[in-house]
DNA sequence: GTCTATATTCCGATAGAC
DNA sequence: GTCTATCGGAATATAGAC
Protein backbone atom coordinates (compact mmCIF):
# COMPACT_ATOMS: atom_id res chain seq x y z
CA UNK A 1 0.00 0.00 0.00
CA UNK A 2 1.16 3.35 -1.01
CA UNK A 3 2.25 6.23 1.61
CA UNK A 4 0.17 8.94 -0.41
CA UNK A 5 -3.02 6.53 -0.87
CA UNK A 6 -2.90 6.03 2.70
CA UNK A 7 -2.92 9.87 3.59
CA UNK A 8 -5.47 11.00 0.71
CA UNK A 9 -7.85 8.19 2.55
CA UNK A 10 -7.04 9.94 5.83
CA UNK A 11 -7.94 13.73 4.98
CA UNK A 12 -10.16 12.73 3.26
CA UNK A 13 -12.18 11.33 5.73
CA UNK A 14 -11.34 13.99 8.17
CA UNK A 15 -12.88 16.36 5.31
CA UNK A 16 -15.98 14.65 4.59
CA UNK A 17 -16.34 14.85 9.07
CA UNK A 18 -15.87 18.57 9.28
CA UNK A 19 -17.27 19.73 5.77
CA UNK A 20 -19.28 17.36 4.40
CA UNK A 21 -18.89 15.09 0.99
CA UNK A 22 -20.62 17.45 -1.20
CA UNK A 23 -18.47 20.46 0.52
CA UNK A 24 -14.80 19.10 0.05
CA UNK A 25 -12.92 18.62 -2.86
CA UNK A 26 -9.59 17.53 -4.47
CA UNK A 27 -7.97 21.03 -4.44
CA UNK A 28 -8.11 20.42 -0.39
CA UNK A 29 -6.43 17.19 -0.11
CA UNK A 30 -3.95 18.11 -3.08
CA UNK A 31 -3.09 21.56 -1.17
CA UNK A 32 -2.78 19.89 1.99
CA UNK A 33 -0.65 17.17 1.13
CA UNK A 34 1.76 19.11 -1.10
CA UNK A 35 0.62 17.10 -4.03
CA UNK A 36 -1.46 18.11 -7.13
CA UNK A 37 -4.98 17.48 -8.31
CA UNK A 38 -3.83 14.65 -10.72
CA UNK A 39 -2.09 13.06 -8.46
CA UNK A 40 -5.33 11.92 -6.45
CA UNK A 41 -7.27 11.14 -9.23
CA UNK A 42 -4.19 8.86 -10.33
CA UNK A 43 -5.35 6.27 -7.15
CA UNK A 44 -8.92 7.12 -7.19
CA UNK A 45 -10.11 7.88 -10.80
CA UNK A 46 -13.47 9.61 -9.24
CA UNK A 47 -14.52 10.90 -6.50
CA UNK A 48 -16.95 8.02 -5.97
CA UNK A 49 -14.12 5.99 -5.64
CA UNK A 50 -12.62 7.89 -2.87
CA UNK A 51 -15.98 7.97 -0.84
CA UNK A 52 -16.45 4.24 -1.13
CA UNK A 53 -12.79 3.53 -0.11
CA UNK A 54 -13.16 5.57 2.88
CA UNK A 55 -15.96 4.04 4.08
CA UNK A 56 -14.45 0.34 3.47
CA UNK A 57 -11.60 1.23 5.22
CA UNK A 58 -14.06 2.27 8.15
CA UNK A 59 -15.23 -1.06 8.07
CA UNK A 60 -11.91 -2.87 8.09
CA UNK A 61 -10.50 -0.49 11.15
CA UNK A 62 -14.38 -1.59 13.23
CA UNK A 63 -13.59 -5.29 12.60
CA UNK A 64 -9.94 -5.13 13.85
CA UNK A 65 -11.06 -3.28 16.57
CA UNK A 66 -13.88 -5.99 17.41
CA UNK A 67 -11.48 -8.62 16.51
CA UNK A 68 -8.97 -7.44 19.33
CA UNK A 69 -11.68 -6.84 21.68
CA UNK A 70 -12.36 -10.94 21.59
CA UNK A 71 -8.88 -11.01 21.48
CA UNK A 72 -8.33 -9.86 24.66
CA UNK A 73 -11.78 -11.30 25.94
CA UNK A 74 -13.54 -8.62 26.44
CA UNK A 75 -16.84 -8.71 28.57
CA UNK A 76 -19.77 -6.90 27.24
CA UNK A 77 -19.58 -4.18 29.73
CA UNK A 78 -15.90 -3.53 28.17
CA UNK A 79 -16.86 -3.64 24.88
CA UNK A 80 -19.41 -1.60 24.80
CA UNK A 81 -17.63 0.70 26.96
CA UNK A 82 -14.38 0.76 24.10
CA UNK A 83 -16.97 1.58 21.92
CA UNK A 84 -18.06 4.41 23.43
CA UNK A 85 -14.91 6.23 23.68
CA UNK A 86 -14.47 6.06 19.68
CA UNK A 87 -17.04 8.69 19.68
CA UNK A 88 -15.63 10.70 23.19
CA UNK A 89 -12.65 10.83 20.75
CA UNK A 90 -14.48 12.16 17.88
CA UNK A 91 -15.95 14.95 20.33
CA UNK A 92 -12.35 15.91 21.49
CA UNK A 93 -11.50 16.12 17.75
CA UNK A 94 -14.49 18.27 17.23
CA UNK A 95 -15.76 16.23 14.12
CA UNK A 96 -18.82 14.26 13.58
CA UNK A 97 -18.62 10.16 12.53
CA UNK A 98 -18.61 9.09 9.19
CA UNK A 99 -22.03 7.91 9.17
CA UNK A 100 -23.25 11.18 10.71
CA UNK A 101 -21.39 13.41 7.92
CA UNK A 102 -22.32 11.13 5.24
CA UNK A 103 -25.91 9.63 5.89
CA UNK A 104 -28.20 13.06 5.60
CA UNK A 105 -26.17 13.14 1.74
CA UNK A 106 -27.11 9.72 1.28
CA UNK A 107 -29.20 10.00 -2.00
CA UNK A 108 -26.14 12.35 -4.04
CA UNK A 109 -23.80 9.02 -3.07
CA UNK A 110 -23.04 6.78 -5.78
CA UNK A 111 -24.53 3.51 -5.62
CA UNK A 112 -21.76 1.85 -4.37
CA UNK A 113 -21.18 4.10 -1.60
CA UNK A 114 -23.96 3.71 -0.48
CA UNK A 115 -24.01 -0.10 -0.47
CA UNK A 116 -20.55 0.25 1.34
CA UNK A 117 -22.39 2.85 4.04
CA UNK A 118 -25.20 0.39 4.63
CA UNK A 119 -22.73 -2.31 5.17
CA UNK A 120 -20.99 -0.56 7.74
CA UNK A 121 -24.07 0.04 9.53
CA UNK A 122 -25.43 -3.02 9.33
CA UNK A 123 -22.59 -4.12 10.74
CA UNK A 124 -22.25 -2.21 13.69
CA UNK A 125 -25.60 -2.67 14.64
CA UNK A 126 -25.52 -5.82 14.71
CA UNK A 127 -22.86 -6.16 16.58
CA UNK A 128 -24.35 -3.90 19.01
CA UNK A 129 -27.48 -5.49 18.84
CA UNK A 130 -25.54 -8.80 19.84
CA UNK A 131 -23.54 -7.60 22.42
CA UNK A 132 -26.62 -6.57 24.11
CA UNK A 133 -29.07 -9.60 24.26
CA UNK A 134 -25.89 -11.38 25.45
CA UNK A 135 -25.03 -8.88 27.80
CA UNK A 136 -28.38 -9.01 29.08
CA UNK A 137 -28.13 -13.44 29.13
CA UNK A 138 -25.63 -12.88 31.31
CA UNK A 139 -27.39 -10.47 33.69
CA UNK A 140 -24.76 -7.68 33.02
CA UNK A 141 -26.99 -5.41 31.76
CA UNK A 142 -30.85 -4.76 32.08
CA UNK A 143 -33.43 -3.05 29.46
CA UNK A 144 -36.83 -3.55 28.75
CA UNK A 145 -37.00 -3.01 24.62
CA UNK A 146 -35.69 -5.15 22.41
CA UNK A 147 -31.91 -5.57 21.93
CA UNK A 148 -32.03 -4.29 18.25
CA UNK A 149 -34.25 -0.88 19.38
CA UNK A 150 -31.94 -0.46 22.23
CA UNK A 151 -29.11 -0.95 19.94
CA UNK A 152 -30.68 1.77 17.70
CA UNK A 153 -31.28 4.20 20.59
CA UNK A 154 -27.90 4.02 21.73
CA UNK A 155 -26.09 4.39 18.56
CA UNK A 156 -28.17 7.22 17.76
CA UNK A 157 -27.41 8.85 20.81
CA UNK A 158 -23.92 8.54 20.18
CA UNK A 159 -23.95 10.17 16.57
CA UNK A 160 -26.78 12.68 16.63
CA UNK A 161 -25.26 14.34 20.28
CA UNK A 162 -21.60 14.63 18.13
CA UNK A 163 -23.52 16.85 15.83
CA UNK A 164 -25.39 18.60 18.26
CA UNK A 165 -21.69 19.25 20.29
CA UNK A 166 -21.00 21.03 17.22
CA UNK A 167 -23.73 23.30 16.64
CA UNK A 168 -24.22 24.17 20.71
CA UNK A 169 -20.91 24.27 23.62
CA UNK A 170 -23.61 23.07 26.53
CA UNK A 171 -23.88 19.76 25.79
CA UNK A 172 -22.40 17.47 28.34
CA UNK A 173 -21.08 14.74 26.25
CA UNK A 174 -18.79 12.51 28.54
CA UNK A 175 -22.52 12.86 30.67
CA UNK A 176 -24.37 11.74 28.03
CA UNK A 177 -22.19 8.73 27.69
CA UNK A 178 -22.43 8.19 31.21
CA UNK A 179 -26.27 8.04 31.38
CA UNK A 180 -26.03 5.84 27.97
CA UNK A 181 -24.33 3.46 30.36
CA UNK A 182 -25.75 3.56 33.41
CA UNK A 183 -29.42 3.15 32.06
CA UNK A 184 -28.71 -0.22 31.24
CA UNK A 185 -26.52 -1.44 34.24
CA UNK A 186 -27.92 -3.38 36.62
CA UNK B 1 -45.59 37.82 1.84
CA UNK B 2 -45.06 36.76 -1.80
CA UNK B 3 -46.59 33.31 -2.37
CA UNK B 4 -43.20 32.91 -4.78
CA UNK B 5 -40.91 33.18 -1.78
CA UNK B 6 -42.70 30.70 0.33
CA UNK B 7 -42.46 28.22 -2.22
CA UNK B 8 -39.04 29.06 -2.93
CA UNK B 9 -37.95 28.83 1.23
CA UNK B 10 -40.51 25.66 1.29
CA UNK B 11 -38.84 23.95 -2.04
CA UNK B 12 -35.47 25.05 -0.08
CA UNK B 13 -36.03 23.19 3.21
CA UNK B 14 -36.81 19.38 1.63
CA UNK B 15 -33.63 19.87 -1.22
CA UNK B 16 -31.83 20.36 2.03
CA UNK B 17 -32.91 17.72 3.83
CA UNK B 18 -33.34 15.36 1.06
CA UNK B 19 -29.66 16.02 -0.39
CA UNK B 20 -27.95 18.82 1.77
CA UNK B 21 -26.95 22.19 1.66
CA UNK B 22 -24.12 21.83 -0.28
CA UNK B 23 -25.31 19.60 -2.67
CA UNK B 24 -28.25 21.43 -3.80
CA UNK B 25 -28.52 24.70 -6.64
CA UNK B 26 -30.71 27.14 -7.55
CA UNK B 27 -31.01 25.48 -10.79
CA UNK B 28 -32.90 22.49 -8.58
CA UNK B 29 -35.40 25.05 -7.23
CA UNK B 30 -35.84 27.37 -10.26
CA UNK B 31 -37.00 24.27 -12.58
CA UNK B 32 -38.71 23.08 -9.81
CA UNK B 33 -40.90 25.98 -9.56
CA UNK B 34 -40.75 27.04 -13.22
CA UNK B 35 -39.49 30.18 -12.94
CA UNK B 36 -35.67 31.27 -13.71
CA UNK B 37 -32.20 31.32 -10.92
CA UNK B 38 -32.56 35.82 -11.07
CA UNK B 39 -35.82 35.17 -10.12
CA UNK B 40 -34.79 33.38 -6.80
CA UNK B 41 -31.27 35.73 -6.39
CA UNK B 42 -34.12 39.00 -6.51
CA UNK B 43 -35.81 37.24 -3.01
CA UNK B 44 -32.17 35.69 -1.67
CA UNK B 45 -29.60 38.07 -3.12
CA UNK B 46 -27.14 34.97 -1.69
CA UNK B 47 -27.38 31.51 -0.99
CA UNK B 48 -26.76 32.28 2.89
CA UNK B 49 -29.71 34.53 2.90
CA UNK B 50 -31.84 31.28 1.83
CA UNK B 51 -30.71 29.61 4.54
CA UNK B 52 -30.97 31.76 7.32
CA UNK B 53 -34.51 32.23 6.43
CA UNK B 54 -35.20 28.84 5.78
CA UNK B 55 -34.13 27.99 9.37
CA UNK B 56 -35.71 31.06 10.48
CA UNK B 57 -38.98 29.68 9.26
CA UNK B 58 -38.42 26.61 11.27
CA UNK B 59 -37.69 28.45 14.29
CA UNK B 60 -41.00 30.14 13.86
CA UNK B 61 -43.22 27.43 13.32
CA UNK B 62 -41.86 26.01 16.36
CA UNK B 63 -42.71 28.39 18.54
CA UNK B 64 -46.46 28.53 16.82
CA UNK B 65 -46.54 24.88 17.98
CA UNK B 66 -45.80 25.87 21.34
CA UNK B 67 -48.11 28.23 21.73
CA UNK B 68 -51.19 25.89 20.46
CA UNK B 69 -49.98 23.06 22.76
CA UNK B 70 -49.92 25.62 25.81
CA UNK B 71 -53.35 27.33 24.58
CA UNK B 72 -55.08 23.88 24.40
CA UNK B 73 -53.58 23.07 27.92
CA UNK B 74 -51.79 19.83 26.67
CA UNK B 75 -50.22 18.27 29.37
CA UNK B 76 -46.52 16.74 29.44
CA UNK B 77 -46.98 13.96 28.33
CA UNK B 78 -49.51 15.26 24.92
CA UNK B 79 -46.78 17.50 24.53
CA UNK B 80 -43.69 15.02 24.30
CA UNK B 81 -45.74 13.28 22.52
CA UNK B 82 -46.52 15.73 19.74
CA UNK B 83 -43.46 16.64 19.47
CA UNK B 84 -42.45 12.92 18.06
CA UNK B 85 -45.18 13.01 15.68
CA UNK B 86 -43.22 15.42 13.88
CA UNK B 87 -40.46 12.91 13.46
CA UNK B 88 -42.39 10.08 12.67
CA UNK B 89 -43.97 12.29 9.71
CA UNK B 90 -40.42 13.03 8.70
CA UNK B 91 -39.85 9.31 8.33
CA UNK B 92 -42.89 8.73 6.34
CA UNK B 93 -41.20 11.54 4.33
CA UNK B 94 -38.17 9.95 3.68
CA UNK B 95 -36.45 13.23 4.96
CA UNK B 96 -34.49 13.71 7.74
CA UNK B 97 -34.84 16.54 9.90
CA UNK B 98 -32.86 20.36 9.31
CA UNK B 99 -30.92 20.15 11.96
CA UNK B 100 -29.17 16.54 11.08
CA UNK B 101 -28.81 18.03 7.52
CA UNK B 102 -27.43 20.92 8.34
CA UNK B 103 -24.91 20.36 11.54
CA UNK B 104 -22.77 17.92 9.96
CA UNK B 105 -22.15 21.05 7.01
CA UNK B 106 -21.99 23.33 10.37
CA UNK B 107 -18.56 24.98 9.31
CA UNK B 108 -19.63 25.52 5.80
CA UNK B 109 -22.23 27.65 6.64
CA UNK B 110 -22.35 31.33 6.33
CA UNK B 111 -22.08 33.33 10.01
CA UNK B 112 -25.16 34.12 10.27
CA UNK B 113 -27.10 30.92 9.23
CA UNK B 114 -24.96 28.83 12.03
CA UNK B 115 -26.26 31.23 14.52
CA UNK B 116 -29.70 30.80 13.77
CA UNK B 117 -29.41 26.78 13.55
CA UNK B 118 -27.52 27.20 16.98
CA UNK B 119 -30.74 29.27 18.90
CA UNK B 120 -33.27 26.76 16.95
CA UNK B 121 -31.20 24.04 19.10
CA UNK B 122 -31.55 26.27 22.21
CA UNK B 123 -35.53 26.75 21.55
CA UNK B 124 -36.10 23.20 21.09
CA UNK B 125 -33.75 21.65 23.77
CA UNK B 126 -34.62 24.22 26.38
CA UNK B 127 -38.62 23.75 25.40
CA UNK B 128 -37.73 19.71 25.48
CA UNK B 129 -35.57 19.69 28.84
CA UNK B 130 -38.60 21.84 30.42
CA UNK B 131 -41.37 19.67 29.95
CA UNK B 132 -39.24 16.37 31.27
CA UNK B 133 -38.20 18.65 34.63
CA UNK B 134 -41.90 19.39 34.87
CA UNK B 135 -43.41 16.29 34.21
CA UNK B 136 -41.03 14.76 36.50
CA UNK B 137 -41.84 17.14 39.35
CA UNK B 138 -45.57 16.52 38.75
CA UNK B 139 -45.01 12.64 38.93
CA UNK B 140 -46.56 12.03 35.16
CA UNK B 141 -41.96 10.94 33.80
CA UNK B 142 -39.57 9.14 35.53
CA UNK B 143 -36.52 9.32 35.10
CA UNK B 144 -32.82 9.30 36.39
CA UNK B 145 -30.37 11.32 34.80
CA UNK B 146 -30.65 15.27 34.61
CA UNK B 147 -33.64 16.75 32.27
CA UNK B 148 -30.55 18.61 29.96
CA UNK B 149 -29.16 15.04 29.51
CA UNK B 150 -32.81 13.08 28.75
CA UNK B 151 -33.51 15.77 26.66
CA UNK B 152 -30.25 15.18 24.72
CA UNK B 153 -31.06 12.05 24.44
CA UNK B 154 -34.35 11.60 23.48
CA UNK B 155 -33.61 14.42 20.70
CA UNK B 156 -30.45 12.44 19.53
CA UNK B 157 -32.64 9.37 19.24
CA UNK B 158 -35.17 11.32 16.89
CA UNK B 159 -32.88 12.67 14.73
CA UNK B 160 -30.06 9.99 14.25
CA UNK B 161 -32.68 7.06 14.07
CA UNK B 162 -34.42 9.46 10.73
CA UNK B 163 -30.68 8.98 9.42
CA UNK B 164 -30.53 5.37 10.45
CA UNK B 165 -33.76 4.82 8.03
CA UNK B 166 -31.90 6.51 4.99
CA UNK B 167 -29.18 4.01 5.35
CA UNK B 168 -30.99 0.98 6.09
CA UNK B 169 -34.83 0.32 5.85
CA UNK B 170 -35.01 -2.55 8.70
CA UNK B 171 -34.79 0.54 11.30
CA UNK B 172 -38.53 0.20 13.22
CA UNK B 173 -39.02 3.94 13.67
CA UNK B 174 -42.26 3.63 15.38
CA UNK B 175 -40.90 1.30 17.45
CA UNK B 176 -38.17 3.43 18.59
CA UNK B 177 -40.44 5.97 19.69
CA UNK B 178 -42.25 4.18 21.55
CA UNK B 179 -39.00 2.94 23.78
CA UNK B 180 -38.36 6.89 24.21
CA UNK B 181 -41.61 7.35 25.72
CA UNK B 182 -41.75 3.72 27.48
CA UNK B 183 -38.44 4.96 29.14
CA UNK B 184 -39.54 7.71 30.61
CA UNK B 185 -43.30 6.73 31.66
CA UNK B 186 -44.67 5.88 35.15
C1' DG C 1 -41.08 40.59 -10.29
C1' DT C 2 -39.32 37.97 -13.81
C1' DC C 3 -36.63 37.63 -17.68
C1' DT C 4 -32.03 37.20 -20.83
C1' DA C 5 -27.41 37.39 -20.86
C1' DT C 6 -23.18 37.13 -18.92
C1' DA C 7 -19.22 37.25 -15.53
C1' DT C 8 -16.54 34.56 -12.52
C1' DT C 9 -15.03 30.92 -10.10
C1' DC C 10 -14.48 26.29 -8.99
C1' DC C 11 -14.99 21.44 -9.61
C1' DG C 12 -14.20 16.73 -11.34
C1' DA C 13 -11.77 14.60 -14.78
C1' DT C 14 -8.41 13.42 -18.72
C1' DA C 15 -4.22 13.53 -21.90
C1' DG C 16 0.26 13.29 -22.24
C1' DA C 17 5.18 14.69 -20.80
C1' DC C 18 8.65 13.43 -17.47
C1' DG D 1 3.89 8.29 -9.59
C1' DT D 2 3.68 13.02 -10.19
C1' DC D 3 3.56 16.76 -13.04
C1' DT D 4 1.52 20.62 -16.50
C1' DA D 5 -2.13 21.89 -19.21
C1' DT D 6 -6.63 21.89 -20.36
C1' DC D 7 -11.60 20.62 -21.11
C1' DG D 8 -16.48 20.65 -20.09
C1' DG D 9 -19.72 21.65 -16.95
C1' DA D 10 -22.04 23.57 -13.14
C1' DA D 11 -22.47 26.82 -9.45
C1' DT D 12 -23.22 31.49 -7.40
C1' DA D 13 -24.03 35.92 -8.57
C1' DT D 14 -24.92 40.51 -11.14
C1' DA D 15 -26.53 43.92 -14.79
C1' DG D 16 -29.96 45.58 -17.23
C1' DA D 17 -34.23 44.99 -20.33
C1' DC D 18 -39.15 44.29 -19.96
Amino acid sequence: MSVTREKIIELGEDLIRTKGYNAFSYQDISSALGIKNAAIHYYFPTKANLGTSIVKTNIQRFEEMVGNMHSRDFDEIKQLDTFIKIYIKSHREKKVCLFGALSPAFDTLNEVTQKELSKMIDIILHWLTGILASGKQKGLFDFNESPENRATMIFSGLVASLQLSRVINTIDYKGICQSIEDDISI
